[in-house]
DNA sequence: ATGGTGGAGGGTCCA
């Protein structure tokens, strides 16, 4: 079973980009991040006509999440729980939708990305890691097959960014936020593309569509899959659909996905 | 010269 995840960056522009990956490359389950639509305005026609379900959780104009899949899936939550303290009337962001699959839990996740830096949305991105440890937290301690899918917005390591100066002060690269990711790791799960190329440099999944990153390969790597124990022993492979980020009218990132066994 | 580009949507914000 392959499970992919995407960060469109906007569905309404990426549509026949995601059609062409999804019919190129056929993952069992697509998580996608940044569809930048309301969950009305998700294109579920034109993704049914080539077979997928869809699962959205969206809102307007900003981050929304949404599961594709070959089968139907189990819509088991929409938006982390926690975060007391909203202001009244204000409404969280859609940013994580969970979902029962083949006996496998997948969650569709886009932390938010925290910059600048200090302030409020950095703030409140490490709050977000927070209820996601706790949620991650809840699976695990339930036992629960899990794959848990996204853009991060966190790059783990020096190496998987393309210039640690060059980032200097970014919340990607920011210690919180590295601390904020282990803490979560630390629970026991398993970062697959990591795992399957423990020595590979240059492993990127995003690249900025500003000062010539692309073409430069200035790119960084926060886009993950986070396997339970019982995946992880059935991980196969796990690999960056590179070619998609070259295409016209490109996203920013390019989709990632892991092979498991059946 | 505090840049550069792209998406959504509406008279700018987010990344």
């Amino acid at each position: 079973m392959r499970i992919a995840t995407y960060n469109v960056n906007g569905i309404k522009a990426r549509l026949p980009r995601l059609l062409e990956w999804l019919e190129e490359t056929k993952p069992d389950v697509a998580c996608l991040q940044e569809i930048k639509s309301v969950t009305e305005g998700f294109p579920v026609r034109e993704v049914e006509e080539i077979g997928y379900h869809c699962l959205v959780h969206g809102q307007k104009a900003f981050n929304g999440v949404a599961i594709l899949s070959r089968k139907p899936a189990r819509l088991v939550m929409t938006g982390l729980p926690g975060e007391d303290g909203l202001e009244s009337g204000a409404e969280d962001q859609a940013r994580y939708i969970e979902a029962d699959y083949e006996g496998v839990r997948i969650a569709s996740i886009y932390l938010p990305n925290g910059n600048p830096l200090p302030g409020p949305k950095f703030d409140y991105k490490l709050r977000w890691m927070e209820r996601l440890r706790k949620r991650a937290a809840e699976l695990w301690d339930a036992e629960i097959p899990a794959v848990l899918t996204g853009d991060y917005n966190v790059a783990p390591e020096d190496r998987d960014v393309f210039s640690a100066s060059a980032m200097a002060g970014d919340a990607l690269i920011e210690p919180e936020s590295r601390a904020a990711w282990r803490a979560i790791l630390a629970q026991g799960w398993l970062e697959a593309l990591r795992a399957v190329h423990p020595q590979d440099d240059g492993l990127y999944t995003f690249w900025d569509y500003q000062a010539g990153a692309w073409p430069r390969d200035a790119g960084l790597r926060i886009d993950h899959h986070l396997l339970s124990p019982t995946i992880a022993d059935r991980l196969m492979n796990a690999q960056v659909d590179k070619e998609y980020r070259g295409r016209d009218r490109a996203s920013d990132h390019t989709p990632v996905w892991i092979d498991i066994a059946d």
